[in-house]
DNA sequence: AGTAGGCTCGAACACTGTGCGAGTGGCTTT
DNA sequence: AAAGCCACTCGCACAGTGTTCGAGCCTACT
């Protein structure tokens, strides 16, 4: 039973494993090491032998609860968005509200980068994801939100967490391997983009205009997300004023 | 000289091979093969072994021209960011140019979806991601951004691309993967969400509300990383009106 | 007491990325 | 013309991968 064969394989809706005695091993279990793994040294670090020792079990012991790698990665990706809070809608306005998500959605995957690469494999559509969901759902229709625009809504709240962790943990993922530090690693690109400069000539101003790279990055990436996420809270807030959540007439 | 050293050994930064005689293999060749391969087999498709094969050679001739797997992974991202065009600033309205380079970026991670796991390892800065980066700071600068927000604007704007792809790519590659038909999948999953109603009231309210899905997700998916675009562009543009391009005193 | 079946696991298969060292052919230098 | 250098190709080998298969154990029910 491969998990490719099709959504009816998925391992969301395959009925779970009858279960009885007393196994020494549990699903939970395993993708909770799993995730320690990851978490600690990446996708590469995750290999099933390097999990079952980890788990003091055999390789091959694992593929009775999990029917393959990519299922064990499918189950971690939820266990990742069960991180996420989403506020009640009467808690907070909306707009609060939203943003918490989007950061919260957004340190997840911060915390746990090697998601990020996973999240254009499979639709994510375990209980975690549900509950997420349903909670933006929530908030959103609290907010005047109905019909197709309130799913787009939410989609691109989405979208927006995730296209920018997406950024962030490309630079962050350099920091670390390199082990250098910010300004170590500006000198080493300098000479490079000195050589590229007659291509760029508006980049090489802006850049000169902007001033040297000063601000660590860890803070100048904090910054353009939420920068980004004003403006499309904005832009959700204006068009929910003019359009009163309905869609248009079209 | 492996890639993971640092940026320092980073494929852009180091000096490219000295070239003489009759060379077989090519390190432009070789990039063209790897994403034909990753187009059509996605990247469990692409192996140095394969590889070889397909250009007549020996795998282990790549490493000759490519330092390893990961490096020719990035060489082939930006390959892909190179099939993106944005407009020269005065050809349109700035917000016709940024939905032109957004819906560039979008079809470009869609026509070639392995890029979308790729993009979070590390941050693309070859010649053409850094030629793209030069064409939307022109763009915007003549829209009236600068400093800092410039940046966060241009950074947003990608961000929406790429989250939105990845959501895009998520479905159609379970899609593709099992051959189904949408309608074949939503029964498939239909049972599923019955079990899971009562922990989603407001998601099964809006679900009822909104009717079963009727048109194929492609133009869905399609709608919804418009209607995003369309808030964000909003939200930047009353930015823009409200700021005039300039950094808030704070 | 006997049997069913949930669960573990070792051996094996086909495959992966990559280091090493030998080999080959054309260019430059003497 | 001879010699040598060196860009380039490649076969072998190593350590590791995901996964299948079949044998076995141990518990729980008949």
């Amino acid at each position: 039973m491969r998990s490719t064969e099709g959504f009816t394989g998925s391992v969301w809706l395959r009925p779970p494993r009858a279960r009885t005695g007393q196994p020494s091993l549990s699903r939970e279990q395993i993708v909770r090491a799993a995730m320690e793994l990851l978490d600690a040294e990446g996708p590469a670090g995750l290999s099933m032998r390097r999990l079952g020792t980890r788990l003091g079990a055999g390789a091959t012991s694992l593929y009775w609860h999990v029917a393959n790698k990519d299922e064990l990665l499918e189950l971690a990706v939820d266990e990742v968005l069960g991180e996420v809070y989403v506020p009640e809608p009467g808690d907070t306005h909306w707009r609060v509200g939203a943003s918490i998500s989007a950061n919260g959605m957004r340190s997840a995957l911060l915390r746990h980068p090697w998601v990020i690469g996973l999240l254009g494999l499979h639709p994510t559509l375990g209980p975690n994801a549900m509950r997420l969901g349903e909670r933006l759902v929530a908030l959103f229709t609290a907010a005047g939100f109905t019909g197709m625009p309130l799913s787009h809504a939410t989609a691109t709240l989405n979208a927006h967490a995730i296209g920018s962790a997406t950024s962030e943990a490309a630079v962050k993922s350099a920091l670390k391997r390199t082990g250098k530090t910010w300004e170590e690693v500006a000198e080493d690109v300098e000479p490079y983009l000195e050589r590229l400069a007659p291509d760029n000539p508006n980049y090489e101003k802006w850049r000169k205009e902007t001033g040297p790279l000063r601000k660590d990055p860890e803070q100048v990436l904090e910054e353009t997300y939420a920068f980004g996420l004003e403006r499309l809270l904005d832009g959700l807030e204006i068009w929910l004023t003019r359009n009163d959540g309905k869609p248009p007439p079209a």
